[in-house]
DNA sequence: TTCGTTACCGAACGCTCTGTTCGATATTTA
DNA sequence: TAAATATCGAACAGAGCGTTCGGTAACGAA
């Protein structure tokens, strides 16, 4: 990839991340984003068809250290989950991206819908932990709803709590005794 | 109130839930509503100043009758907190602005969050009900965020279950043996 | 019914943002 | 070095915004 492509995309994430942190995402227009970005107008159009494009390219690049790679180094592949939990919540609090500002910020729950998705797919492979006497896709449902609920809640207390003892709170709330 | 002003109202509301349902929040124009509502243009203004206003108007008044009047005739002020999440759910299903449809549309993170702040105070008031050994924010965050993903999830599914045996579903998940 | 009040209409306004085009310039890769 | 290509910047038509204002029609009180 062209270096001037590399850094002209960077520059927009860049300058989008820090407009969000400012104002709602539907009220940041491209024109803000070109003129933070410090980018020519068509320049952005060659990158990004639409502002909602450039959302799902950022979330991409926001979600896939967290979901596929980059594992934390004390936590393998095949751990438990709240072993998984605990790194998910590493990755937040320790991102380059300052993801824990933008899941909080005015437009969080746009990025709250694709960390769902995600949370999803580790989820399903743990369902047989649970025994409760509940519809399957609501147990589910539930686990996602609660656990994105319970970042949140942990970003906006500031990330005191350890990313262990915080994933140790999550479970117990969803504990079958 | 002048019955022109209510009449307008109601059409600029209606033209706003209709549009809800065929597209993003952020996607409506001023000029689709007006348009759809068959209102002039300076009428609208009249009434609202701007769109988010005009969202928030319209929570005002989808949410009122949910948690402030108009009680399900079999739930007392005084029930206890599953009857009260019954009562809520029976309101969504039956009510006549198509409230299932706003809250499952692609704009429904917008209306839960209004959703959410009137659930905390419903929750506020039985957190001596739950005993677990957590912090008292995280579990009163917990149990909004739940609920609000319980409500999603019966939307979803058409409303099969019946709003009672919804509510201990949800009940089923948060107690504590 | 009458009459003063008030809400609506609709056209027009300057403004901002959008999304696209194109030739000139600068940077990169081979 | 040379060919390819990413960026720039200006310009464009089109759409939406939010406001203004005079004319019209509906309202509510007497």
């Amino acid at each position: 990839m062209d270096r001037r492509q590399l850094k002209t995309r960077k520059a927009i994430f860049q300058a989008f991340r820090s407009l969000l942190e400012k104002k709602r995402y539907d009220h940041i227009t491209v024109q803000e984003i070109i003129d933070e970005a410090d980018v020519g107008r068509s320049t952005f159009y060659a990158h990004f068809e639409t502002k909602d494009l450039l959302l799902d390219a950022m979330c991409e690049e926001l979600f896939y250290h967290m979901f596929e790679h980059d594992p934390c180094p004390w936590v393998g592949r095949d751990a438990d989950l709240e072993g998984k939990l605990a790194h998910i919540l590493w990755h937040i609090r320790d991102s380059k991206n300052d993801l824990s500002g933008i899941l909080l910020s005015d437009s969080g729950d746009l990025f709250m819908r694709y960390f769902k998705s995600h949370l999803r797919v580790v989820f399903e492979q743990h369902m047989g932990f649970f025994k409760v006497d509940v519809p399957c896709d609501f147990l589910l449902n539930h686990l996602v709803g609660s656990f994105a609920e319970t970042v949140q809640w942990w970003i906006k207390e500031g990330m005191k709590t350890s990313p262990e003892m915080t994933a140790k709170y999550f479970m117990t709330m969803t504990e079958t005794h």
